[in-house]
RNA sequence: GGCCCGUUGGUCAAGCGGUUAAGACUCCGGCCUCUCACGCCGGCAACACGGGUUCGAUUCCCGUACGGGUCACCA
C-alpha cells in the first residue's frame, strides 16, 4: 500500500483532531465572560501601539470576567530577539498588563503558549486539510513567486497573487507532489482556496460595525518550508483551541480577515468576534502616519520610563485615546482603578487618534498631583537611580529633605500643585534646595533696581520659627517701612504713593533665597530650607 | 493600481434627522493671589467637498477629494 501525499508529508505520528479537541476543553466561563489574547511576537522592544491594544484585551477580558492570556508568536525566526518575550512581559507589567495564562511557556490549561513550541498541533491541522483536498505542497521558489508578481504587475492582472491559473502546484497531482518530495524539493503548504472573484463576504467588526468584502481567493502560505505556520494559519488554529471569543487586534488585520474566515471555514472552526483597533498617529509635515519605531522616539513604551513619565499617566492617556467615556468617568471617580472602567468597544473611535504628548503632559501633571510628597520623591530616587545617577547619589545624602520639598504644597492641600508632569523635570525644579545645585543667581523683579533690592535684604530679619502669618506679616511691616503699600491692592489704588508693594519686597526676598522670581510657597520653602541657610543666602546677597 | 477603513475646532472627541453643534487639552483674556502653579469665570476656534433622499441634514445614500491600511514562506 503506498503512502498518501499527506502522509508523506507528514510521515511523523500525530495526535487526531479529535484528541485535541479533548486536551483543549472549551473553557468554563461565567455568563458573558469573555476570552481575549495578547499576541506580540518577540522582535523586541513593547511598542506604544502594542500596549495599547493589549490594554484593550485586558480591560475586556477583564470587564466581562474571561480570561485574558499572553500567546508568544515566534513564528519568525528571522526577526526574534533573544529574551523578547520575558522583556516583553516585564514591560507590560510595569504597565500593568498581567495576563491571567500565558506568563510563560506553560502557564495555563492551553500551554503551550509559544507558538514554536506548538508545531505538531499545527501539522494535526494541516495534514488532515490535505487530506480534504484543502490544502496542497507548493515547490514554487521565492524568485519564481516574485516573477510572477512582476509578470502580474506588468499584465495588469485583475488579481494579483498566487491564486487560480497563477497557482502553479494547485493541480499537481499526488504523483507528481510525492516526486518532488522524494527528490528532496522544499516545499510550502497551501490552502486551496474555494474563493471566487465574484463572491462577497460580510462580518462583523466590533469596533467598526458591518464590514463587507471580497472573499479571499488566495492560496495563502499555511505551512513555511521550515514546517512552522504563518500568522494566519496559527491564528485560526491557537484562537480555536485556546478558545478565544474576542480576537482584539490592531487594524492592519483588517484586510486579512476575509483570509482568516475561509481557514476557520475549512478547519472546521467556530470564528471569533473581531474587534480592529486603530493605530496610534504621529503627525508629520502636515500628514498623519502611524507611530513609527524608527522615527518616533516615543514609539517604544521605555521611551516614558526614560523621561520619567508615571506608567500611570501613559496608561491614563491611553485611556482616554481608547474611549471617549473615559475622562467623563474619570472625573466621577478620581480614586477608582482603572480596571472597574466600564469599557465596551462602542465608546472605540474607528479612527486612528494622533499621538499627543501635550495632552500626555497634562494629564501626567494630574496624576503626580495625587502623590503625597514621600510617594513622589520614592518615584523620583528610583528613576534618578537608573537615569540620573548624579542626582540619585545627591538625593541619597539628604534623608527624606525631598520628600519635604515635595511635600509643600501638596500634602494635605486642597488643591496640590499641578506642576510636575515627569520625573526628569524634577532636578532643575528643586535645584535651589540643594548646595550642591543651587546656582546662586539674584535676578530682580522689574520694578525693583538693585539698590532698593539690598535695601530690602539688609533690613529683613528672618525668623525661622514664625508661623506663616508672623512670617507675612513681618514681610508686610518692612514694606511699608521701607515705602511699600502693604497690599497689591493699596498700591493699585493709589500707585504714585509707593515705590511698590509687598509683593516686591517677597519677590526680592523669594530671589535671594532662591535664585529664581517663581517658586512655591516661599514661607514653607524658607521653613524646608532652614533658618540657617536662608539668612545665609540672604547675608550672601546683602552682604555684611 | 485593486480592495478596505477613516474624515466634527490645532489635538482628543460628544452627537446617532430638528441642538445656540457638548466636554477635555492647547492658546488668549480676567478673577484669586507675596511670585509661580492650582482653582474659578470668560473667549478664539469645527461638521472636507458635490449631488441626492427628506418639510428638514453634521447625522441616511451616492460620488469626489484627502489621509490611513493591505495586497510576503513578516507579524
Amino acid at each position: 500500500m503506498s503512502q498518501t501525499l499527506a502522509e508523506k508529508l507528514f510521515p511523523n505520528p500525530l495526535p487526531s483532531a479529535a484528541d485535541l479537541e479533548d486536551r483543549y476543553p472549551p473553557r468554563q466561563l461565567k455568563e458573558g465572560g469573555r476570552v481575549t489574547r495578547f499576541a506580540p511576537s518577540p522582535t523586541g522592544f513593547l511598542h506604544l501601539g502594542s500596549l495599547y491594544t493589549a490594554l484593550v484585551n485586558q480591560l475586556t477580558a477583564r470587564g466581562s470576567g474571561g480570561v485574558f492570556y499572553l500567546r508568544v508568536e515566534d513564528t519568525d525566526k528571522k526577526r526574534e530577539v533573544a529574551g523578547g518575550a520575558a522583556d516583553l512581559l516585564e514591560s507590560l507589567r510595569v504597565f500593568g498588563i498581567v495576563p491571567d495564562e500565558g506568563k510563560s511557556e506553560n502557564d495555563g490549561k492551553y500551554a503551550p503558549y509559544t507558538q514554536s513550541k506548538r508545531a505538531e498541533i499545527y501539522h494535526v491541522f494541516a495534514k488532515s486539510l490535505v487530506e480534504c483536498g484543502l490544502a496542497y505542497p507548493c515547490f514554487c521558489s521565492s524568485d519564481e513567486l516574485a516573477q510572477m508578481r512582476e509578470k502580474q504587475e506588468k499584465d495588469g492582472a485583475v488579481q494579483g497573487g498566487y491564486w487560480g491559473e497563477w497557482a502553479k502546484c494547485r493541480d499537481l497531482s499526488s504523483e507528481q507532489a510525492a516526486a518532488k518530495i522524494d527528490a528532496g524539493q522544499s516545499w510550502t503548504l497551501r490552502l486551496r482556496s474555494g474563493g471566487d472573484l465574484e463572491k462577497r463576504v460580510a462580518f462583523n467588526d466590533e469596533v467598526r460595525g458591518k464590514i463587507e468584502m471580497p472573499v479571499n481567493v488566495l492560496d495563502a502560505v499555511l505551512l513555511k518550508a521550515d514546517g512552522i505556520p504563518t500568522y494566519h494559519f496559527a491564528h485560526a488554529v491557537d484562537d480555536h483551541l485556546m478558545r478565544t471569543t474576542h480576537v482584539i487586534r490592531s487594524e492592519e488585520w483588517l484586510a486579512s480577515v476575509p483570509l482568516h474566515l475561509e481557514l476557520f471555514r475549512v478547519c472546521g472552526f467556530k470564528p471569533p468576534k473581531y474587534a480592529h483597533v486603530s493605530a496610534l498617529l504621529k503627525s508629520e509635515n502636515g500628514n498623519k502616519r502611524k507611530l513609527s519605531k524608527r522615527k518616533d522616539p516615543e514609539a517604544a513604551v521605555s521611551w516614558f520610563a526614560r523621561e520619567g513619565y508615571p506608567a500611570d499617566s501613559v496608561l491614563e492617556y491611553l485611556m482616554c485615546l481608547l474611549s471617549s467615556a473615559f475622562e467623563d468617568w474619570r472625573r466621577a471617580n478620581p480614586a477608582a482603578a482603572r480596571s472597574d472602567f466600564p469599557f465596551t468597544f462602542k465608546k472605540m473611535s474607528a479612527s486612528g487618534a494622533l499621538f499627543d504628548l501635550v495632552k500626555l503632559t497634562d494629564v501626567s501633571k494630574g496624576v503626580i498631583a495625587a502623590l503625597s510628597g514621600g510617594d513622589l520623591a520614592e518615584n523620583i530616587l528610583i528613576w534618578a537611580r537608573e537615569y540620573d545617577t548624579e542626582f540619585a547619589s545627591i538625593l541619597q545624602n539628604h534623608g527624606d529633605y525631598l520628600a519635604q520639598i515635595l511635600a509643600i504644597d501638596r500634602d494635605g492641600a486642597k488643591k496640590p500643585r499641578k506642576d510636575i508632569a515627569k520625573y526628569s523635570e524634577v532636578r532643575g525644579y528643586v535645584s535651589y534646595f540643594f548646595d550642591e545645585l543651587f546656582d546662586g543667581e539674584f535676578p530682580l523683579p522689574d520694578s525693583v533696581c538693585k539698590e532698593d533690592a539690598l535695601e530690602i535684604l539688609e533690613t529683613y530679619d528672618y525668623r525661622g520659627d514664625d508661623d506663616k502669618d508672623e512670617w507675612f506679616g513681618r514681610i508686610r511691616q518692612l514694606s511699608v517701612a521701607l515705602g511699600y503699600a502693604a497690599s497689591p491692592k493699596d498700591f493699585k489704588a493709589n500707585s504714585s504713593a509707593y515705590k511698590g508693594h509687598v509683593g516686591d519686597v517677597s519677590a526680592v526676598i523669594r530671589s535671594a533665597v532662591t535664585g529664581r522670581l517663581n517658586t512655591p510657597d516661599l514661607w514653607a520653602v524658607c521653613r524646608v530650607l532652614g533658618e540657617a541657610r536662608v539668612r545665609e543666602r540672604i547675608r550672601r546677597i546683602a552682604g555684611e
